[in-house]
DNA sequence: CAGTGAGCGAGCTTCCGCTTGACTT
């Protein structure tokens, strides 16, 4: 038979999936994202006149062009099935407008890719929403003027090839912010005292915790040892002794963020590796049927939400396997992030009858793990709480007062089969206490700590800001922090991210002249203007030009005030005498003669470091490759010595 | 996982958000 109708979807695998689902009469083709969008080589838009953006065809994209328009012959109607989101609705407007202008074109939205939910989709097609797409015109526009206008100024008063961007700039600061507070961190010391009591057989320990009715703080050995010499010989009692139940409940199927952070502090990848790994199980592994099969939903969702299908089988999974304990009476509800779009459901397995077991033969290992993570996620989210029963029991010895607590689990529910990441689990077992009892005093421990920085961020912890403060979107946080790393605005070292003295110069330079731009809640007001746009009380151009008048003028004044920044160093030109100055290229630092262009003289930066190759007399440089920095040696070609870290040179510890 | 580079500045770089592929060395 042949194929009356086109249906354009934006993910190949998402394609099959429809085809599969819709059977005869349909064609379905993907558009891989977005095909046409402003031009990468100049701004695009006409700012005097209504800030009109010019779209066209992407770079690249011209055969996918072709091709949809072989595709459109002879087919009575063209069905845009796109994400129902901002995004997915301008792609799909762009495919009207730009290449099916004459042809019977529908919009068709669905969040859920379940026969019930495509199919009940085509039965209600509809026009498109032009008020979503004039948000999404605004969003674009808004972006690409932060973008193109301060990437140049930085070109211009720092270095070549630097950016600066709404979602980019904004992560920086937050970086650079942490490794200020870490850099200006001072440690203070302070002291806890614990007591080791008995009561018959039974040991446990307790914590001073409050003297004369206040918060204990003891700051030195000295304050320490006089308490602990008070404390000895006294009569320690029972004041109190607090019962109650806790339960801990289950965490809801993974979205992008917490998938991201999940994998990190579980399985040690980083947000990209994570999304590569899950791309693979969304595409299909070949587990021993008629070709591959997809395992997981779409990884790049910010909404919590399975498909109600997918919930029955869930449960009746949890009930077979688990037993009507780990079954709730209703199902397991989660809330939706405010700034979610819900364009997909929550990243789960496609079936829970594949267990990560039964399919660990036929996953590379990585796969496995991240399979089986996002399975018992799933499995999780779908049962009864955890049990606990607290205890706490405050102690009395004169004006001191000291404090134990311990918690047994009762019953386990979810955590059978997902650990959320507890605080250190009950070590301290508490024996049945009654009131004014009195205790034995085996032990009294004192011992010395001190203050912690903040620690740096992380894949996890920088994805879980990112998230909160709704700066970004599922497809970009793993590219932010890419790019961030491109940069040279951060490195990462074992896993934290370390700022660089570019990225503070970076970050500076916009915080001080650009306030609004860099502020962390500005991305959240320009979401709700957009939200104002979709909802008809608010058109793009004012959004805009609102923008744009004092952003403008923050620039003009940028360009005036800020000098270029000269590095001036206390080395002297070999070749002039005249003073060598710190400038950024293309491939990081490098020395040059103040006198350029008239004394070309330039020379590497080098580490100080001794190349620790022997006789080589060489010093250690550092070197940016396409994969990343290294150091090699200043004799290079003559000395090929690398390292990923800086060894310790023995000449400097003096 | 191993291995990355050889001058950088004079005409180039850049955004955010969708999505995967890859004629060349």
């Amino acid at each position: 038979m042949k194929k009356k109708n086109l249906v354009i979807v934006e993910s190949p695998t998402k394609a099959k999936t429809i085809a599969k689902i819709l059977g005869e009469g349909f064609s379905v083709v993907s558009s891989m994202g977005h095909i046409i969008d402003l031009p990468q080589k100049k701004l695009g838009v006409d700012i005097d006149n209504g800030f009109e953006p010019q779209f066209s065809v992407l770079a690249g994209r011209q055969k996918l062009v072709t091709l949809l328009k072989k595709e459109s012959v002879g087919k009575t109607c063209i069905y845009v099935a796109t994400d129902p989101d901002r995004e997915g609705e301008a792609i799909g407007w762009h495919l009207k407008d730009k290449l099916f202008k004459k042809k019977k074109v529908l919009r068709v939205v669905f969040h859920e890719i379940t026969p019930a939910a495509v199919s009940a989709a085509f039965k209600k097609p509809r026009n498109f929403d032009h008020k979503m797409i004039e948000a999404q015109f605004g969003r674009r526009v808004l972006d690409r003027i932060v973008g193109y206008f301060l990437s140049p100024l930085l070109w211009k008063k720092i270095g070549r090839g630097l950016s600066a961007g709404r979602v980019q700039s904004v992560a920086l600061r937050l970086v650079v912010e942490r490794e200020k507070q870490i850099q200006g961190f001072l440690p203070s010391e302070y002291w806890e005292i614990e007591a080791e009591l008995q009561r018959v057989d039974s040991k446990f320990l307790a914590k001073l915790e409050k003297i004369d009715g206040k918060k204990a703080e003891i700051r030195n050995k000295d304050e320490a040892d006089v308490i602990v010499k008070d404390l000895k010989n006294k009569t320690f009692r029972v004041l109190e002794v607090r019962k109650s139940e806790k339960k801990r409940y289950s965490p809801p199927p993974f979205i992008t963020s917490t998938l991201q952070q999940e994998a990190f502090n579980k399985l040690r990848f980083n947000a990209t590796k994570t999304m590569i790994v899950a791309q693979q199980l969304y595409e299909g592994i070949d587990i021993g049927q008629s070709g591959p099969v997809g395992l997981i939903t779409y990884m790049r969702t910010d909404s919590p939400r399975a498909a109600p299908e997918a919930i029955k089988e869930l449960r009746n999974y949890i009930n077979r396997k688990f037993g009507k304990a780990y079954l709730p009476e209703h199902p397991n509800t989660y809330k939706v992030r405010k700034l979610a779009q819900e364009a997909h459901e929550a990243i789960r397995p496609t079936s829970i009858e594949m267990s990560p077991q039964g399919l660990k033969g036929f996953l590379a290992p990585e796969q496995y793990r991240l399979y089986e993570l996002i399975f018992n996620r799933f499995l999780a989210s779908q049962m009864t709480p955890a049990l606990y029963r607290q205890t706490s029991v405050d102690i009395q010895v004169q004006n001191y007062q000291f404090s134990a607590s311990g918690s047994t689990l009762v019953f386990d529910g979810f955590s059978v089969v997902y650990n959320m990441n507890n605080k250190d689990p009950e070590k301290n077992e508490l024996p049945a206490l009654k009131e004014d009892e009195v205790l034995d005093l085996l032990n009294l421990i004192p011992s010395q700590h001190f203050t912690k920085p903040p620690s740096r961020y992380s894949d996890s912890s920088l994805v879980k800001v990112l998230e909160e403060e709704g700066i970004g979107r599922p497809s970009t946080y793993a590219p932010i922090i890419s790019t961030l790393i491109l940069r040279d605005y951060m490195r990462r070292v074992k896993g934290y991210f370390h700022a660089t003295e570019l990225g503070f110069k970076v970050c500076e330079l916009l915080v001080e002249y650009f306030p609004r731009v860099m502020d962390v809640k500005f991305t959240a007001n320009l979401e709700e203007k957009l939200d104002q746009i979709e909802e008809g009380q608010l058109n793009r151009l004012k959004v805009l030009q609102e923008f744009y008048k004092p952003f403008k003028q923050r620039l003009d004044f940028a360009q005036e005030h800020i000098k270029k920044e000269v590095l001036v160093t206390d080395e002297l030109c070999d070749k002039c005498g005249r003073p060598m100055i710190i400038k950024w290229g293309r491939k990081g630092k490098f020395l040059s003669c103040a006198g350029f262009p008239e004394c070309r003289n330039s020379k590497s930066i080098t580490t100080g470091v001794k190349c620790p190759q022997a006789d080589c007399g060489g010093e250690l440089i550092e070197r940016r490759s396409r994969r990343g920095f290294f150091y090699g040696c200043s004799n290079f070609p003559r000395c090929k010595f690398t390292s990923r870290d800086l060894p310790q040179d023995e000449s400097k510890s003096a």
